[in-house]
DNA sequence: CGAGGCGTTGAATCCCATCAAGAAATGTGG
DNA sequence: CCACATTTCTTGATGGGATTCAACGCCTCG
């Protein structure tokens, strides 16, 4: 549980699949984008393929009547582009300053038949993005406000590379199209949690986690390890 | 908006890209299961995959505290299996009388080794499932109970093979389920939507659609086709 | 300093879930 | 074919959790 940058285990152990796939970027030339900007809109022709170098972006589709959807976060080491056919369905905006790389379609494609390996690392990406796009719609289906920042919470830790504290670079707005709720119901959440003792307010955009398994209790987690974990987990309570 | 048995538009034009991963499966000898039985259970060893013949599939996950999601709906055509590593993400079960080929995983991965062409196909399917989570999770999180329902129907429209017919073959707790609400809400819009006139109840598990435009504004979609028909329909309103 | 974006908190409202009851449909066994 | 049990569907009454509307403090930046 403390292990520092260890990857989210969905389901199952899954060494870094797509290392390879990211290999592939390095030749690319380094970009950043300023906080706000677009790698790429929702619509666009979709003809380049991103790998983040550092920085945090926000994945996003829009309905006609103005709402907003935020699919999910990319940070480092994460692949954007591969789920498109020739058009773009979300558009994704750099939060803070973003360093990628980026690569023609084209030419990543020639590059995967070359090397057919990567055949299976991209298959792998692709259900990983179908298994997190299904959590997604477990958390939105069934879940209260607090279970649902909860989730949120335990999912950035995860990704934050200081044991014991969550970052959260993007601001209410995000979260709150993210989660399926609004902006107050975010923050009325979020100071319900720190009164109860579960995280800390830390610096600007950070929380001190002090209990997570409190916090895993209160999201309600399918698979919160369950085996004996999760079984103490309960006993405990 | 009438042809028949046109598949769904989903942002763009898709010749049946498909066809040639079905065809993988004529060798396979039919089987068929009855109401209720399961085609594999949540947590299995994803060991087969499965082309559905006839009939209708619900595909569900389950919460620890009991409650349960369902992700989706399949018909004749529909193809399951593909996106599992080594065991089954969610279960699938017949709602009604459901006829199917299966193939051993290993065995379709052989097939799929001997024709190239057919990776394609495979990415292909991938991206249609997570662009139908990806709408999943918008109804999910940002539409109201009648935008929900209005969606669902015209989803199930273009799957009807009768014009104006719209076929509800599941149960309510199965739509409540997979809209991420109560079956008492479910009726409750059913019949609001009735008296407002833009759809009448016909046989068992049939509505007649009297106005798809009407269903469509309702349903607050995205992309109804965003073209002239579009305009239109706004102007119209 | 003032403007504007961001975050928090309060009060009122509303949509949907919950609880409850009954109607309609389906199935089963005599 | 009917009586009975069970499931499915609908409708009503009520309450609660989240949204909406509003105000205010904080911070950054020009």
């Amino acid at each position: 549980m403390s292990a520092i940058g260890s990857l989210r285990v969905v389901s199952e152990a899954r060494p870094c699949d797509e290392d390879g796939l990211r290999a592939l970027f390095l030749r690319q030339p380094g970009e950043t984008a300023e906080p706000g900007a677009a790698l790429f809109f929702e619509g666009d022709p979709a003809c380049h393929v991103f790998h983040l170098i550092s920085g945090n972006v926000r994945v996003c589709r829009f309905l006609p009547d103005g709402h907003r959807f935020i699919i999910g976060f990319l940070c480092a080491g994460d692949l954007v582009g591969l789920s498109f056919r020739s058009r773009y369905m979300f558009g994704a905006e750099a939060i803070d300053r973003v360093a990628f790389r980026r690569m023609n379609k084209r030419l990543f494609e020639e590059e995967l038949q070359l090397a057919p390996e990567h055949r299976s690392q991209m298959l792998s990406h692709l259900r990983d993005e179908i298994t997190a796009s299904q959590d997604h719609m477990l958390l939105l289906s069934q879940k209260n406000a607090e279970e649902r920042v909860c989730t949120f919470l335990l999912d950035r830790l995860d990704r934050t590379g200081t044991p014991g504290i969550v970052s959260l670079p993007m601001i209410r707005s995000d979260i709150a199209d993210y989660l399926g709720m609004t902006i107050e119901t975010v923050s009325r959440t979020l100071t319900k949690l720190v009164l109860k003792g579960i995280i800390l307010p830390a610096e600007k955009h950070h929380f001190r986690v002090v209990s997570r398994s409190a916090l895993a209790r209160h999201a309600n987690e399918a698979n919160e390890n369950d085996d004996h974990k999760g079984e103490a987990q309960r006993l405990l309570r």
